[in-house]
DNA sequence: CCTGAAACCTGTCTGC
DNA sequence: TGCAGACAGGTTTCAG
């Protein structure tokens, strides 16, 4: 499900918590369960365990689609992929587990007072790494889109350094942090632009655009608070706000013209073929 | 360097 | 009803 305002939401979620729930923050780990082992990608199982325990959450934040617990004496970075969801959840059982609570429940930090945050992924892609140093995973990602550092004539530097079709360099996570098929699609609709689109051949204009654009539909999705369009995430509401995204023969909101849906790159693209012409 | 295909997984929906 | 096939918000790896 997430792409970074997904991934937004549930890091500020957990941060805030609410009437039925506390926050993540301060919790202390008093242990840890893992039901699929793949999904620690390191350290190995033994390790993960023993390192983790007695360790507070100090921090939650955000880099990509990365939630980044900070501990006391090491980082637990989290991606949840494609279908990949974090809960907080109360529990009175004794520990440790042998079985999961709830079907694809996959990790569990067991905190005090029988709460524990549970990663949910259905189709086990998610994955989580406690290392020291997470720069050895984070520092392969390209800018924040939101970094003022990234302006318009750095991005359409960055652009033109490619000849590649806009779509998929825009989910290239090393091109720029965050986008996933979603936003993708919206922001190439808000911006104009055809996903098969040489990046190399955008004048600067095209890419301060595609730049705004990409803001801006990151920027509504954070305010809905995500997309919820799937069976795992219930939270948000810019699905209600999709122009193009799964609006396959729907009217164009621009021209009225239908909605083409295709393949580019292995991904559902959607598009509108009058008002974002392959020049 | 670029593109496309396959792999990692499970669940849902569509069409015959 | 049953079943094959397509498809799903992601990323990595490999072949051409």
């Amino acid at each position: 499900m997430p792409e970074l305002p997904e991934v937004e939401t549930i890091a500020r979620n957990l941060a805030k918590g609410d009437e039925q729930t506390p926050s993540v923050l301060g919790q202390k780990i008093v242990s840890s369960s893992i039901f699929w082992a793949k999904t620690v990608a390191e350290p190995d199982l033994l390790s993960f365990h023993s390192a983790i325990k007695n360790q507070s959450v100090l921090n939650v934040s955000r880099r990509g689609k990365f939630l980044i617990f900070d501990l006391d004496h090491a980082f637990l970075l989290i991606h949840l992929r494609m279908s990949g969801d974090l809960i907080m959840r109360y529990a009175d059982m004794p520990l440790p587990l042998s079985k999961p609570l709830v079907p694809h429940d996959h990790v569990y930090l067991h905190f005090a007072d029988n709460w524990h945050l549970a990663f949910n992924d259905t189709r086990k892609f998610g994955r989580v790494w406690l290392t020291p140093d997470p720069n050895h995973i984070l520092s392969k990602l390209g800018p924040e889109p939101f970094d003022p550092k990234l302006t318009d004539v750095n991005f359409a530097d960055k652009l033109r350094k490619h000849k590649r079709q806009l779509k998929p360099l825009l989910l290239d996570q090393s091109f720029i942090a965050g986008l996933g098929n979603i936003y993708t699609d919206e922001a190439l609709f808000e911006a104009g632009l055809n996903p098969r689109r040489q990046s190399n051949s955008l004048s600067f204009d095209d890419s301060s655009r595609l730049l705004r654009a990409i803001r801006k539909v990151l920027q509504l999705g954070i305010e809905h608070n995500g997309a919820s369009i799937d069976w795992a995430y219930k939270g948000g509401g810019f699905q209600n706000y999709f122009q193009v995204y799964q609006q396959t023969g729907n009217p164009c909101p621009r021209c009225g013209n239908p909605i083409t849906r295709t393949v580019i790159g292995q991904r559902g693209t959607h598009f509108c073929e009058r008002c974002q012409p392959l020049i």
